[in-house]
DNA sequence: ACAAAAGTGTTCAGCCTACACCCATGG
DNA sequence: CCATGGGTGTAGGCTGAACACTTTTGT
């Protein structure tokens, strides 16, 4: 064990090497069918001039939760970011991801639907929408949160119903399957897809009467609501990954 | 956003109220059948003589998982603890989770063969394995650790080789079986279950001309070892959770 | 001989896939 | 009238659930 305050030992708070503990989080969007990732530009070294993900440090009564949101809403500049969906992937404290001190870090994967107010308000006006492919050399170690967090999210598209935090409040199926498409990087058959969310009860709710034109082409699209379901039973498998081709 | 040292300031590295960072670990393992899991009794406040989750402060040079692993060590007596399952859970961080100052505490689960050498030595002789079941009332905000560790294990074992990890290196079918029916409470039906591993390549691998009397009574089965493969593709699904009864 | 546990075979329903087809709207 | 996207139908292969059955050991 490595308890402070031992037997009889009344501890100092301050005699630790202290740890300080930020949030950084992974805002993930749909923009022109393509997943889009929230970077800030670093003014100060280190790192100074590379993109970064936002974030910051947890404030002395917060939760890494309530910092997240509120990095969240700073950083955006969205007005109400209640009902985002904010998810903790990890927390990252290896020794010397940041050079000044010890930082522990826990990361947060957002999503939020498309395409959002294009640029941060607030205090961060560096903020930008990249394109998840562009986003490669980020600070510290900031590529593989942004890794981890597309990989949580395309696992878990696949048994929860987390696409519909892609969307907005109300939205078509074509929009709900390009969400899976755009995440996962392939094309999945229109029919079976509509079948298998129709299927699982508490997905997605009719509006009723609505109807969307989409686009202006094509017939117009019946509009659904998320439901109050969490998870997908059984799943919606991505195709091929491994395993399954005989 | 919350940076410190922002424009021109060289910041203190003590000017802000310390986090401590600590590990909390549910150490999983399976006797007779049941859950069990590793706690300590806590001898001072807060929570004097309580049963807690094993942890321990985060020394400065280490990263989360080496402390997990240092603690994992310390608690269990086992000699070599490299190759055990360590998976990070979460984060707690909510303000006043411990009494005495800022807590932000990293947990893991850890699975272990068992049953494991029965207590721990070391500096933590006051460590005892408990039925999961009987594991309730612990320190601070352990009892819900508890419950997502457990959560995690059983969503995982859905889609990965993870019970593996609860077996000795060399295991039978019926063995593997019964990690899957005492996590999840349910029983599964053993020709399907059997068909659906050796179905799945790289879960298992057979121990060529091995095999093992099972508690005596019984024909002797086939011997197997944990494979390459991580993930199970498709997934072995708990059955009847919610959704799919028609 | 019987109980207990391993291992094999077979059936059947339901899902998933694939593709063909119709509908509504804008240009 | 054609392109585009939404929506419906259906045949076939495959998986997984259920269960009958055989094999090998200990008592």
């Amino acid at each position: 064990m490595n308890e402070p305050g031992g037997p009889g030992a009344a501890y100092d708070k301050h005699a630790y090497e202290p740890f300080a503990v930020t949030v950084d989080l992974a805002v993930l969007t749909l923009r022109a069918d393509a997943l889009h990732v929230l970077l800030v530009e670093r003014g100060q070294e280190p790192y100074a001039g590379h993109w970064a993900l936002p974030g910051g440090f947890l404030l002395p009564e917060e939760s890494a939760e309530t910092a997240a949101r509120r990095e969240l809403a700073e950083e955006t500049g969205l007005a109400d970011v209640t009902g985002l969906h904010l998810e903790q992937l990890r927390t990252y404290s290896e020794p010397g991801r940041d050079p000044r001190m010890r930082v522990v870090s826990v990361a947060f994967a957002c999503l939020l639907p498309g395409p959002p107010d294009p640029y941060g308000g607030g205090d961060a006006a560096e903020a930008r929408w990249v394109p998840y492919d562009a986003a490669r050399g980020l600070a510290f170690d900031h590529d593989r949160i942004l890794a981890d967090a597309r990989e949580r999210v395309g696992a878990k598209l696949e048994y929860t119903c987390l696409a519909t935090a892609f969307c907005p409040p109300e939205f078509t199926l074509g929009e709900l399957q390009r969400v899976y498409e755009t995440v996962w990087g392939t094309a999945l058959d229109r029919p079976n897809f509509r079948r298998k969310v129709l299927a699982t009860p508490g997905f997605v709710e009719p509006v009723p009467g609505a109807a969307r034109l989409t686009g202006g082409r094509g017939k117009p699209a019946a509009l659904y609501r998320a439901g109050p379901a969490r998870t997908l039973h059984p799943p919606l498998l991505r195709p091929s990954r491994e395993g399954r081709p005989a």
